[in-house]
DNA sequence: AAAAAATAGTTAGTATACGAATTATTAGAT
DNA sequence: ATCTAATAATTCGTATACTAACTATTTTTT
């Protein structure tokens, strides 16, 4: 086997593992790593966009969307449309969504956070800029398509209401 | 932003990256990424079994199974039931489908490839052993659901026909 | 001010991807 | 020999995840 299909092989498996773990929490939880992250990064920046999210967690506003529909039913966020820009939804929890969010596990991998904190500081940059590295060697021409997300910094100006 | 944050989100970075490969290859080529797997592995391995890809592609026999399906149904592919045990099925490329393969870009990360090979060998071998590590860290309590498989050691017997 | 361009979010359509349940068949236990 | 286990593949239901197309609105250009 080659150099790079072991790389990729691995790759594979550590996203599987990522949906595996995802599965499971649904089960115990009722929600899903992505529905949980949502949650969060609402319960974070209350009033945000659809697109903040999907910039800062990496994913599209249509899979964002699809995944508010489901935790909008379920009543743990609302969505409400700006007034000052028609355009605009600003997301928020309920109050159900809010006691989920301080009862939830975490949103994955948790026991891969565990062993990761218990490593050396060194090695856990080693392992962080090994995977920045490959995440930048995977860009290519889609570089312009995923800009560079400064996450934390988004939030700053109001963008609702 | 914690650290292990960052590695994750880099990862969110490789497998998006990995996902819009794919859909450019489906418009460029009419196949997916994983579709152009499971022929290759066929290819390889002719008269193969459907759990033999999906392990070592490391995919469940169900998500196999609906890429087969679309495989089949566009003529790469033939399934023949297996007589000396009819639960088995035997896969095998048609005529087209060996063309397409033979025409077919690189599966995944073309890119990622050409500038993986032009790293120097210890950069590789680093980057690999860095995602196994980062893998079995994911793995946890779900070791015993994921056999280690020793890919290439699966095909020897035959196992159809 | 009217037309064009940009932006935000949704919808439609498709492809992964999974577990659980199902069907068919084979292998093993009593 | 029969009843039970295990195995192989599929089907079903659900959730991600994407692009492209669409609607509604706002901004920019002319």
């Amino acid at each position: 086997m080659q150099k790079y299909e072991e790389l990729l092989v691995s790759l594979r498996k550590v996203t599987r593992a990522i949906g595996l773990y995802s599965k499971k929490l649904s089960k115990e939880s009722g929600l899903t790593s992505p529905q949980l992250i949502v949650l969060k990064e609402i319960a974070q920046h209350n009033g945000c966009m659809v697109k903040d999210i999907a910039q800062s967690i990496n994913l599209s506003s249509a899979t964002v969307t699809s995944i508010l529909d489901r935790l909008e039913a379920r009543n743990y966020v609302i969505r409400e449309r700006s007034l000052t820009d028609k355009r605009r939804v600003g997301l928020h929890l309920t109050e159900q969504g809010k006691t989920v969010i301080e009862n939830a596990p975490r949103p994955l991998q948790a026991h891969f956070i565990d062993r990761f904190e218990k490593l050396q500081e060194w090695e856990q940059t080693q392992l962080v800029s090994t995977m920045q590295r490959i995440a930048s060697m995977m860009d290519a021409e889609d570089i312009d398509a995923a800009p560079l997300l400064e996450v934390g910094t988004l939030y700053d100006v109001t963008q609702s209401e």
